[in-house]
DNA sequence: ATTATTGTATTAAGCACTTAATACAATAAT
DNA sequence: ATTATTGTATTAAGTGCTTAATACAATAAT
C-alpha cells in the first residue's frame, strides 16, 4: 500500500499527521501495538531514521510510547486522543474559513459553496452506482 | 507590515499563494502596477532571489507579466483570475472536507461543527465590543 | 545460552531552499 | 547624454531533510 508522500513537505511531518490521524480517527487503538520501525518504513517506502523522526514527535506529543525492546504501543490515555481530535478539528475549520475568507468569500456564500460542492459529489456517487 | 511567514513550507511558496490571494481577493486590481522585485523583497524581508523565484511562478500561471524595466503588472484577463479563484475555492472547500472525513467526522456532524464554531465566535465578537 | 528483533544513534553524502554579493542589459527619468 | 531603476542571472555558502550504511544495547524468542 503507498503511503501517499508528497515532496512539497518534509517526509516525517507526512508521516507524523497520517499516524496521528490514525490514532484520532480510531484506526489504531488505545494499547495496540504498532509495527517496528523498520517495518513501517519499509512499507511506507521511507529510509527507517526518517520513520523515527516521525515517532520521536508522536512520542513527544504523549500518543505512543516505546518499551526499549518489545516495540512502541498507542497510548492508552484515551482522554488525550479526544482532546487532540477536537483540538485538530478546531484548527481544521477555523484555518478553513480563514483561508475562504481571504479569498473574499463571506459566511454565507461560503457555506453555500459547501452545500453545492456536497449536492454535487452525491449526484456524481448515484451516477457512478449505476 | 510583517509578511508573516512560516519556516515550515518554502518562503518562494508562500509569497506566491500570498500575492495571488491579492489578486484574486481583488486587492491587486488588473493592471495595477506592483512594486519592484527590491521593493517586494525589502517590505517582505525576504532575498531578492526569493522574491524573483515567487514570481516566476505567477508569470507561468498567467497571474502578472513584466515589461522589461517598466516593471511588472497584474494581468487584465479577469476570466483567467475568476477561474482560478473558483478552482482554488473548490478545491478547499474539497480538501477540508476530505480531511474532515480522514477524522472520522460524518457531513451533518461536520455543518454542526461549523456553526458551532461560527456561533461561539460571534458571541466573543459581541463581548469584544462591549 | 544463543539468536533475532527492538529502539536508537552516528556519520557521510546529495538535494532543495535561502541568503549574500555581484553583475548585466534595457529603458525611464533627469 | 547621463543616471537611476527595472528585471534578470550567476556563484558561493549555509541550513534542513533525506538516504545509506553501520553500529550498539536491551530483551524477546529459540
Amino acid at each position: 500500500m503507498p503511503w501517499n508522500l508528497s515532496s512539497e513537505r518534509p517526509i516525517f511531518s507526512q508521516i507524523m499527521e497520517r499516524i496521528q490521524l490514525d490514532i484520532i480517527a480510531g484506526r489504531y487503538q488505545p494499547g495496540q501495538k504498532l509495527p517496528s520501525v523498520r517495518d513501517l518504513a519499509a512499507e511506507a517506502a521511507v529510509n527507517p531514521n526518517t520513520m523515527q523522526k516521525a515517532f520521536s514527535e508522536l512520542e513527544r506529543m504523549g500518543l505512543v510510547y516505546s518499551q526499549r525492546t518489545s516495540g512502541r504501543f498507542i497510548t492508552e490515555d484515551t482522554a488525550l486522543i479526544q482532546n487532540l481530535k477536537a483540538e485538530l478539528a478546531h484548527m481544521q475549520i477555523r484555518d478553513f474559513l480563514n483561508k475562504m475568507k481571504d479569498f473574499g468569500f463571506q459566511l454565507p456564500e461560503i457555506m453555500e459553496l459547501i452545500q453545492a460542492l456536497i449536492e454535487e459529489e452525491e449526484s456524481h456517487e448515484r451516477s457512478d452506482a449505476m
